[in-house]
DNA sequence: CGTCGATGGGACGGCTGCGTACCGACGTCC
DNA sequence: GGACGTCGGTACGCAGCCGTCCCATCGACG
């Protein structure tokens, strides 16, 4: 016990020093303290570059350049080239995304398309949601961040959609909400960030029944 | 006229010069000639280096080291990175996939998904894949050949499928192919790309059932 | 059996990127 | 208004990679 005492004493110790560095030797302040100007401009820096070449090419140097700052101005803010993606990119996917309830699962589920539709056009998303993705299969920790920035939400937005209308009659018990989001966003995800070919309202409105259709026969075995 | 005569005159003149090279200068024999076994560890390091570290970290040092050859050997048999992964890729991707006809249009849909699930699920396809994929965006070269090995197979595939359930009756007239594909290969490659969730024989049924029933809807409006 | 000619490998120059150390500038606190 | 302490930028050493040049090796041809 004389041991883990004393490891816990230390650690005590490390916590009350930097305490005590915050208290005595006062707060950062004036020209001390981050700008936050510089931090929003590495941010953009990073999503572009990370769209134009990739995380794999992703350098720390080419994000200075563009946001037009000195390498230490990133360093400074995070630890490394990992960290600060996942920071950045978790943070931007864990925004947006209200759940939908339009009162009626064709109308739930019209919304949901419409929304990933928009989503996986935009110009920068289309491009750093599957190189992520693809980078995720190398990297755990890439891995695990999508894994709570996307995943999560989406089994989130299936249970709930599939929910709703299982409760409100408009699909049979027992309805697989995995299966649901398998179909709903493979499709549109194939299409538009893999096939990369536009999808059309016409398109669109086919490919809403087909994928009603099939979520309503996913439940008899 | 007469430009283009010099222009065929002048190609003729190359191709024949050619032949008379590999006449007149006695052709490459003994020790001059590629090796194949060495262009099989190439290639056989170009995968795997290509599943590991993805296109973008893809070295040519690594490469070499991986095959155990001298990065000359590599630079003899391809111009550059890009052409090699290209040639190495499409070559394995060009092979494979014989077009189903089982008799019904139950039949050659479950065959389909049963193959692509397996390919999907291939340790160094399911990596490379997504990785090219992501990588087509930003490379048009890399986009231009995923096209040729992939997208053309594929609705050819498609076509072939639509077009015997059209004709046996089993799917309505004007079913279109290319929802078709977006909705056989979107939900799978979803779960085993993207998601990276493994399928089971229950959970593929159930997919294959609730894929049907999206097609036969596809034709209506 | 010697000649021939391309091979594979090792080494090199140039370049780019990483992460760190140093340095003047700056604005708030006392 | 002076002192303080961190800011952002430049400069540096180190490492890895690209693409090329040179050379000894090797084996079929004649």
């Amino acid at each position: 016990m004389r041991v883990a005492e004393e490891a816990a004493e230390r650690n005590r110790n490390v916590l009350a020093y930097s305490d005590y560095v915050a208290i005595a030797k006062r707060a950062p302040a004036g020209a001390a303290v981050l700008r936050g100007d510089i931090t929003v401009a590495i941010r953009n820096a990073v999503m572009n570059e990370l769209a134009e070449v990739g995380y794999g090419r992703l350098s720390i140097e080419a994000v200075a350049r563009r946001a037009g700052v000195g390498k230490t101005a990133i360093y400074r803010r995070w630890g490394n080239k990992l960290e600060m993606v996942l920071e950045i990119v978790s943070d931007v996917a864990g925004r947006s995304v209200p759940l939908p309830d339009t009162g009626t699962f064709a109308g739930d589920l019209q919304l949901i398309m419409m929304i990933v539709r928009r989503a996986l056009q935009h110009r920068i998303a289309s491009q750093i949601i599957p190189d992520l993705m693809a980078e995720a299969a190398r990297n755990p920790q890439i891995a695990e961040t999508l894994q709570k920035a996307l995943h999560t939400h989406q089994q989130a937005v299936g249970d709930k959609l599939v929910g709703q209308a299982v409760s409100r009659g408009e699909l049979p018990e027992g309805t697989d909400p995995q299966i649901a989001v398998d179909l709903i966003l493979g499709p549109l995800y194939w299409r538009l960030a893999v096939s990369r070919t536009p999808i059309d309202d016409d398109h669109l409105d086919k490919l809403i029944a087909a994928v009603a259709a099939a979520l309503r026969v996913t439940a008899t075995q």
